[in-house]
DNA sequence: GAGCTCTGTTAGAGCGCTCTACTGATGAGA
DNA sequence: TCTCATCAGTAGAGCGCTCTAACAGAGCTC
């Protein structure tokens, strides 16, 4: 009983379990007749090789493990999407774990992550300490999406978030908007960037900067809003810029429900492009981020580190564009 | 060079690598100062477990695999959430892999993922062939989320679809509706008795079904309904029934481009009640699933069987409900 | 003080594989 | 004819761990 294995295969087929494993690997030094008996008898006694064994006894392994700060947030959902694509296409599977916005609960997920001794890792939007990362990145390679660092052993993948931020108030300016309030992303990675490209824009254009404490989630926007309105009392922001278009949703809900109309009376702009902004029914501005080109770069990234092509780190920034839609329009 | 194991901290706390083993795994038989000088030594050296040797050995698992159909879908996301935490709380791991809705591509999904000997299989919406499903059941404890089966070796979770859309279409008649076409699901899971759900209560007022062919994803819907728009000439439906969420936000789209207005040209129903239905913006009305619910009860339901604590197969059916939203509305 | 249980510890086999080093044919080259 | 590659295949160690069985030593009982 129990599954069967090598040794099975190897005394069904009438071989040694070692050519069993270079029939199983694909060897090329393996005659017609052999292989076909070999696989003859896997066939029939239905054998698959035992990944974790494989991966024990060759000392290397075909998974990446796969670090998400929020799976309800699409944004990662599409990282996911293009990381899977290259990694699949190149044999690797991925083992995936959701830190839940928490640099505590992050870090216990990284062990347990770290624990299967993955080929590579990314981190996707995670808040994890630096220093757990430096750690982990000793272990094997690892890559950040959507998150900066100045390691030398760690690549990068991120958008120039500073630029992005900049390139939303840009717009709202040139539709003459004046008071403009930016509802950032907290302790959210890629938050502080965004806040101070907002910062600078605004100073540049001779601005008062006006930041909502708030954070990555739609509740979160929605409550961002709610304070808004109840502090300001006729001084009310006549645009929004939201730390991304998660947040942005809730933002249009608590501006919808307090009778604000958008764009009429407030300017919203979101940011990451996701499929939420797309929908036609929210249409939403929101400054692009290529989501799955993100994750397809980040895993080439890592396979390269995996397979020891590359050791400098690599750092893809990408340029942020606005796309316009129908949140935003003229004072 | 390399990661430390047991054998390294044995050595530096002086004592056999088997001692090491039981305090790792938290063994009350272990003197106190043994185990804080094995601590030591395992922190000095920063050393953890080797989850896959750990399991190699002890031929269990602390992996769940987890095949998702579709990564976009917001409905999965949710789910994946529920199950998530559930084995997260009894210390097991995720192990993911998206199908992309292709049951060739999802079976070479599946091999993979069982070549991991995970401790059970959720298969959440997917569309593998029931005998690959019954070949897998062997192996491992397998649960279906969305899709159900004969199969008296799996369990399922899944809502009453074809009571779903009996009250989608109860609900669309009581507002005076008439001509109502369904979009499908084609040959997604559960598509088959949505339909039929929706076939029998057309039957039962004494209308005309209308099928016309989709996918559950927002670009099949916005097609779907381009083709209904083309081929009806002045005989067009005045409510719908969209396959799932997803695939109503791609017929919402359709609608508008179209120049018709929702609810007041036509109404829409979708199901799943994703949190895309609940955006304010879209005010999507639709059958309600409770998702992270349903990934909770898979979760415990492979655990259980993972742990043996049951043999009988368990087939949670929940019970669809409506929730009425802004896309429908009196004929 | 011999036998007993109980507690804490260890040796060593073995999980299912890979990989190195080796063997025994076969055929080419001198 | 005798090397000497070359090729197909195998034996056996070992990856990092768990687990069984066995074993000291302490503390009992009689």
């Amino acid at each position: 009983m129990g599954r069967p294995t090598m040794e099975d295969v190897a005394r069904r087929a009438g071989v040694s379990r070692a050519l069993v494993s270079l029939v199983m690997r694909g060897s090329p030094k393996v005659s017609e007749r052999r292989r076909a008996a070999v696989l003859r008898a896997a066939q029939e006694l239905g054998y698959s090789p035992h990944a974790m064994a494989r991966s024990l006894a060759s000392r290397t392994s075909t998974v990446l493990g796969v670090m998400v700060s929020d799976l309800h947030n699409p944004f990662f959902a599409e990282v996911v999407d293009g990381l899977d694509e290259v990694a699949r296409n190149q044999g690797f599977d991925l083992i995936i774990s959701t830190g839940s916005r928490s640099p505590a609960r992050e870090r216990r997920a990284l062990g347990s992550l770290l624990s299967f001794r993955p080929a590579g890792v990314a981190l996707l939007g995670t808040v994890v300490s630096a220093a757990d990362i430096a750690t982990a990145a000793q272990q094997q390679p690892v890559v950040l999406v959507a998150r900066s660092s100045r390691l030398s052993t760690v690549d990068t993948v991120n958008d120039d978030g500073e630029a992005g931020s900049e390139v939303a108030v840009d717009h709202l300016v040139s539709l003459g908007h004046k008071r403009i309030a930016h509802l950032d992303g907290g302790s959210g990675s890629q938050a502080a960037l965004r806040r101070r490209g907002y910062d600078r824009a605004m100073r540049r254009h001779g601005l008062d900067p006006v930041v909502v404490r708030s954070e990555y989630t739609d509740v979160a926007g929605a409550r961002a809003v709610r304070e808004l309105l109840a502090d300001s009392e006729d001084d009310l922001p006549t645009a929004l810029v939201a730390a991304n278009d998660y947040n942005a949703v809730g933002a249009l809900a608590a501006l919808a429900e307090a009778g604000l109309r958008v764009p009429e009376d407030v300017s919203l702009v979101g940011y990451d492009n996701t499929s939420l902004a797309g929908l036609r029914h929210l249409s939403l501005t929101t400054v692009d981020q290529p989501r799955s080109e993100m994750g397809r770069l980040a895993g080439e990234a890592l396979l390269q580190r995996v397979r020891g092509e590359r050791a400098e780190p690599v750092r893809h920034l990408l340029h942020p564009s606005l796309v316009v839609r129908g949140t935003t329009a003229p004072r």
